[in-house]
RNA sequence: GCCGGAGUGGUGGAAUUGGUAGACACAAAGGACUUAAAAUCCUUCGGUCCUUUGGGCCAUGCGGGUUCAAGUCCCGCCUCCGGUACCA
């Protein structure tokens, strides 16, 4: 009978939770560590194997750093706003709050049952009002600081589903429900101005101590890139066209010009002849799927009629309007340089357009020349290089006013609202005389009220537009008729803050405390998977850093170090889902084979930001592996051992002791937690072998694997007779005089081939170790016939003779 | 296309600065214990060849290079995964 898993692992639960073993002090002595999961949305299909991945390397973290003496803040709440819930509504009638409060609790206990160091009392949801009111202050902050705005934009419009869909929602072009297409609708909608913040939000990446790969992902998000706006003038038209070009110096290669179907000067400047196809063209355009302008590659367009005058030549060049020229980046409006531009040059062949070459190089006929060369047929620039003839073309046109330096960004503002329900309500009026009034603290939260039905109204709208007692109001503050904000705020809205609301979770008079936002920020530690990489980790810098802005935090930055973690693929090596029936449901696994079993697996699989199968044979190895430890200490009825006794540890066990807690302090370290369990298993296999087992060495093994199965490690460490849990035992240290071998094995190489090995003393003087590798027997038939040339000793490790 | 990441035994993975490739496990095979099975314990376990208590050769996706020495560094490819895509 191996150990008791499952009245063990219930037995330490119940130990913490009635303790209070994991609550976390708002102040005191010990430096403090943030310790973050990224909090989840509770759906209604419960965990799957591969969330508690990430939440056990940080609780390994969290009863790592609580042994190491510090104060460890270490948090847990739901995400709790979300579609899943809204469409069940939809369908069942059930409110999405009903829905929510039973997925919570799910959760909840699906994460308890596997012991993790959570301070529940910290617990939040972001659908709670009195969580989703301060959400509603930090808006109006925003809002008053100028950085929302209203605006019309295109969303995903489902003309057959009658409703709006989320980016998520809509695949290659058609909805996820049913296959219907999805057009783009322009709609009135909230925006938040992040383009203000992208040079900061590109800069302070520098500092952060995240993965290069992640940091690399944020900066090709917000694209940034240095060129110039250039004026070109109409011909016959008081009106310029600015374009944002990256190469300035190819501007004398400006053989037309093209403006986004969706640019505010096409129907002024189409001339009568061509009106008629130029409007057709932008219609079509319009009709467009992003599926359609997705897959389109081949270049179309129509000729507006009109021409702009090159400012550097006075070359008059044909206007042209095409669909590859993007209203959403620069100014909507390029000059086409098809000998230095692909997109330009494959559109030039495509309706015979001029052929310019300014920069030599390339082939021309064949394709446009990107690269670099000397300045051709462009006057002043002639015969310098491509950077020479930026930086001075620059100053030739900003000196005469045709044109600035310019910094673009791919970065977007963010589109804040939803045509929904289940979200925050935007706490807004729109007053009778055009202007839009927020809320103050007082009138907040404004709640989300009970509505007959929560589908769409078919007009795109939210369903709160169906309740007019609650759209149409009079405002006492203002004594005017108003209307409320329809729309609500997306999922983003509440995780962009919620790091902060857990060290302050039952403040009712403000968001946070800033003494204790002063104390506990930034987050130390935060781990997560890839997929929000991008858009969590960047919304929630850009709100964090308007709180800095509005003097509401301390810090630049919410996360100083960031982890990624992998996902945990089915058996098949694919991504676990419902539909492919890979999916491996945790309650299995814990009552199978216990909480303890399954982290270790989890955190044994390998390195943690790599995705890894799954294998139900592993949590079969890792599980003997639990009890073969346990066997080192008990017996079949579960009796301690005679072997384990207080006894001076003899020296060999010192050495094995001492080793393990290197190794593993080590890897704490850089969180290598896979070779770390290696570590201890060879301890085990070791411990096993002795028939006297010193408990000094057994209880620092049990020290060592407590962060990883911290029940079965306070179990042990009861039977072995202390009263207290372990949680706050000061991690055992290694003396390092253990580690160093009196004797070291050299292996002897010829030509750098392995051939002889022998024992020498760690100190062993250089030029023996030679002697005696070139006299060893077994080489003599490699040296045969040579000339040994040179001998090179690397010290207790290896000599390698080099002969020919 | 562009930007990231990864390719090591039958499998997951080790090898921190170039220095004994395959730690630790899983699977498999054989053995011990057992009436039997499970559990446990022991042994073998990259490929190939030979004159087989031993030893040779090959081997970290492929091809080159640097070096006394390369899984590790450099150059050129291939495959897979993720992100992004007419971004001017």
């Amino acid at each position: 009978m191996p150990y008791d898993h499952l009245q063990i692992e219930a037995k330490w639960q119940e130990y913490w939770r009635v303790n209070k073993t994991f609550r976390a002090e708002d102040a005191g002595d010990k430096p403090k560590r943030y310790v973050l999961d990224m909090f989840p949305y509770p759906s209604g299909d419960g965990l799957h194997v591969g969330h508690p991945e990430g939440y056990t390397a940080t609780d390994i973290i969290s009863r790592y750093y609580r042994m190491k003496g510090f104060n460890v803040l270490h948090p847990m709440g739901w995400d709790s706003f979300g579609l899943p819930a809204e469409n069940y509504a939809v369908k069942t009638g059930t409110h999405p709050r009903t829905t929510t409060e039973k997925n919570i609790n799910n959760f909840r206990r699906q994460l308890q049952m596997f012991g993790f160091s959570y301070d529940w009392e910290r617990e939040i949801a972001t659908t709670d009002p009195g969580y989703y009111r301060w959400t509603q202050w930090l808006f109006t902050k925003i809002y008053e600081k100028g950085l929302a705005y209203e605006a019309e934009a295109a969303v995903n419009w489902c003309p057959e589903l009658g409703t709006v869909l989320a980016n998520e929602e809509v695949i290659d072009g058609l909805s996820e429900v049913g296959g219907h297409p999805v057009i783009r609708k322009p709609m009135r909608q909230w925006m938040l101005r992040i383009t203000n913040y992208a040079e900061r939000l590109l800069a302070d990446l520098e500092d952060l101590d995240w993965p290069e790969h992640v940091k690399e992902l944020q900066r090709n998000w917000i694209g940034r890139s240095e060129g110039a706006e250039v004026d070109f003038i109409i011909d016959g038209h008081d009106e310029k066209l600015r374009v944002f070009t990256t190469r300035p110096d190819t501007l004398f290669g400006a053989t037309y010009m093209v403006l986004s179907p969706e640019h505010p000067s096409v129907s002024r400047i189409a001339t009568a002849a061509q009106r008629e196809a130029v409007a057709e063209y932008c219609r079509a355009a319009a009709r467009k799927s992003d599926r359609d302008r997705g897959i389109a590659k081949e270049k179309t367009g129509c000729f507006t009629g009109a021409f702009a005058i090159n400012p550097v030549n006075d070359e008059r060049i044909p206007i042209w309007v095409a669909d590859y020229v993007m209203m959403g980046y620069g100014t909507g409006a390029i000059m086409a340089v098809p000998a230095h531009d692909q997109r330009d040059w494959e559109f030039a062949r495509e309706f015979d357009l001029p052929i310019i070459q300014v920069i030599s190089g390339g082939d021309i006929e064949r394709e446009a020349w990107s690269g670099d060369g000397e300045l051709i047929n462009s006057g002043l620039l002639d015969g310098l290089n491509v950077v020479d003839s930026i930086a001075k073309i620059s100053g030739w046109l900003s000196e005469r006013g045709l044109g600035e330096a310019k910094v673009q960004y791919k970065l977007r503002d963010w589109l804040f609202s939803r045509q929904r329900y289940w979200g925050e309500p935007f706490p807004l009026l729109h007053l009778e005389d055009g202007t839009v009034r927020a809320l103050g603290e007082d009138e907040l939260p404004l709640l989300l009220p009970e509505v007959e039905s929560y589908k769409p109204s078919g007009t795109g709208d939210s369903p709160l537009t169906t309740i007019p007692e609650w759209i149409e109001v009079d405002d006492p503050v203002s004594g005017q008729r108003a209307k409320r904000e329809s729309n609500t705020m997306p999922q983003w809205a509440g995780s962009c803050w919620y790091y902060l609301r857990f060290i302050d979770p039952d403040n009712d008079v403000a968001a946070w405390d800033a003494e204790k936002e002063k104390y506990w920020l930034p987050v130390d530690f935060y781990i997560g998977g890839l997929e929000h990489a991008v858009l969590h980790l960047l919304y929630a810098r850009f709100w964090h850093k308007v709180f800095f802005d509005l003097g509401l935090v301390s810090t630049n930055e919410p996360f100083a170090r960031y982890r990624n973690i992998g996902m945990i693929l089915g058996e098949d090596g694919e991504k676990m889902s419902k539909s492919r029936g890979n999916v491996v449901n945790p309650d299995d696994v814990v009552r199978d084979f216990g909480a303890d079993s399954l982290r270790l697996f989890l955190m044994f699989l390998g390195p943690l930001d790599r995705d890894k199968p799954w294998n139900m044979k592993g949590i079969e190895g890792i599980h003997r592996f639990l009890a073969r430890a346990w066997r080192l200490f008990f017996d079949e009825e579960n009796n301690l051992l005679p072997a384990v006794q207080d006894v001076q540890p003899d020296d060999e066990t010192l050495r094995i002791m001492h080793r393990c807690i290197h190794e593993v302090s080590e890897m704490m370290v850089d969180q290598r937690f896979n070779t770390a369990i290696s570590q201890m298993m060879i301890f085990v296999n070791e411990m096993s072998k002795r028939d006297v087992r010193a408990q000094s060495a057994l209880e620092a093994f049990l020290l060592l694997l407590a962060p990883f199965a911290p029940h079965f490690c306070e179990e042990i460490w009861q039977a072995l007779g202390h009263a207290e849990s372990l949680s706050y035992t000061r991690w055992p240290v290694a003396d390092t005089s253990w580690l160093e071998e009196d004797m070291v094995t050299v292996v002897v190489q010829v030509n750098g081939k392995l051939r002889d090995r022998f024992d020498v003393p760690v100190d062993a003087d250089a030029e023996k170790v030679k002697e005696q590798a070139l006299a060893g027997g077994k080489l003599q038939p490699f040296l045969e016939g040579k000339t040994v040339r040179k001998v090179i000793y690397v010290p207790g490790k290896l000599v390698n003779i080099v002969a020919n």
